[in-house]
DNA sequence: ACCTAATTATTTTCATGAGAATATTCCTGC
DNA sequence: GCAGGAATATTCTCATGAAAATAATTAGGT
């Protein structure tokens, strides 16, 4: 039905946010071009768990062979954010309650390190360039964008984590923080309107004040109102199942 | 020269444990195996930093198509163990001095995090296996194995890890661990004969104290040490290089 | 009508070949 | 003998086709 030629063919590459694009990335790579573009689609939630992917779709969107596509899927799913199953395909990952748990005590833990690392960092600017992120952030939940704040408030703990000026740490929580918004979407029951935006400011005043104590106590509490929205008990996370959801007609 | 018929020609297969293969892992797949085979040979030390990766070797010794093969790099270079340079080739990775930092700030604080999970969770059984463990290592290594004492200690940590009972953690400080060992491999200076079986060994009996101060103090006395053998200066490294290996004999 | 079997259609999976880029060798001229 | 350059050989890179597996659809029988 439909055979789109590649090489030449695709056009609609995602154009997104212009900005950064260039800067940031400066990535011929279209494997890597793949693999953030998928990335970051789940962390914003635009690809919910479960979700197929189909790769003939990505190949011709971007003008690729599956081959490519392929490589990108392998390294997301090595990343915990895809599961493939054999010759079944691969789907958006569905952590499950054992990880879910692991994976927000491994945030807890790391953020505390992390604070620690600002502390002896991060310069007045920085966390002030800080503090007009979280300004910005809060002007567009308010204006009601799309993206949860979920999304919102992870960009500011990975924009964080990098004024601890430790790369390897970075990383480490900037891929969590992506497993977490797959928990979020599959758990998350309770969606208060508020976003982080006042805890993210006093942990960043405690932060300027130099007392760390306080810092990470809001970070806990910061987290654990976070953590408080999602029951992880069995038979959760079906909610988005096709059975669960026409429960809510019955 | 050589034309090696791929589907049904190689039988080298590593058929390693076969008790725990069908249960936890439920692999067939070859890339995974190639996966894990080279990110171990490189956490031993095997495959040096800088030295080529043929894809077509692999390929052929694991009875694949480099496709294959090619999905496997594609991970390992996204765990920072391979880099692949544009139409070059890949090549174990080089850390630089600034990663190299990082990977060892990250290790502390991670290794500290993970004896508080441990405490938490671990049993005294639990301890007294590990505790097997080290005496086995420490066996090991006075037969002089030729596996270096730094690949010893890694096995140690990340089974500790394991105690600490957050998967995500451990995955995360096996990989940090295994990137070290590519530091360790390029920065080292001064190889001195001990084994960390003694470090090892109080730590986990601090631990069966339940004295978590001690344990962390005497992990981080333990990874001074470890950081104590290298010396990460600009123009190091290049140790291992061909023209440095030559002023060895001038 | 409904359940089961068979056929068709999608989709994944992988090997392979062709093209591009780089390394290596060989040759020529100085 | 050596530098420079052409020619050859490797090796990566990727698109594509063929085979295998699963999903969807149709047909057939009770």
């Amino acid at each position: 039905m439909k055979k789109t030629t590649r090489r030449q063919g695709a056009k609609t590459a995602p154009k997104a946010n212009g900005s950064v694009d260039a800067a940031e990335n400066a990535h011929d790579d279209v494997t890597e071009r793949i693999r953030i573009t998928l990335a970051t689609a789940i962390g914003e939630g635009a690809l919910k768990p479960g979700v197929k992917i189909l790769e003939d779709a990505i190949a011709d969107h971007f003008g690729v062979s599956r081959t490519v596509v392929r490589g990108a899927l392998g390294v997301l799913e090595s990343d915990h954010l895809l599961e493939r199953k054999k010759n079944r395909g691969t789907f958006v990952a569905e952590p499950g309650i054992e990880e879910a748990k692991a994976l927000f005590e491994a945030r807890r833990k790391l953020e505390h390190v992390i604070l620690e690392l600002v502390l002896e960092h991060a310069t007045a600017d920085q966390l002030d360039a800080l503090e007009k992120l979280i300004d910005e952030e809060e002007h567009i939940h308010h204006h009601g964008d799309e993206k949860s704040k979920t999304v919102l408030s992870g960009k500011f703990h990975v924009v964080l984590a990098e004024l601890g000026g430790n790369a390897v740490l970075t990383e480490v929580l900037s891929k969590i923080v992506a497993r977490l918004s797959l928990v979020m979407s599959l758990y998350e029951e309770e969606r208060k309107d508020d976003c982080g935006a006042d805890h993210h400011r006093q942990i960043v005043s405690a932060l300027k004040a130099k007392d760390l104590a306080k810092a990470q106590q809001l970070m806990d509490h910061h987290l654990a109102d976070i953590e408080g929205r999602v029951r992880l008990t069995e038979g959760q996370g079906d909610r988005h199942t096709f059975l669960a959801v026409l429960e809510n007609f019955s």
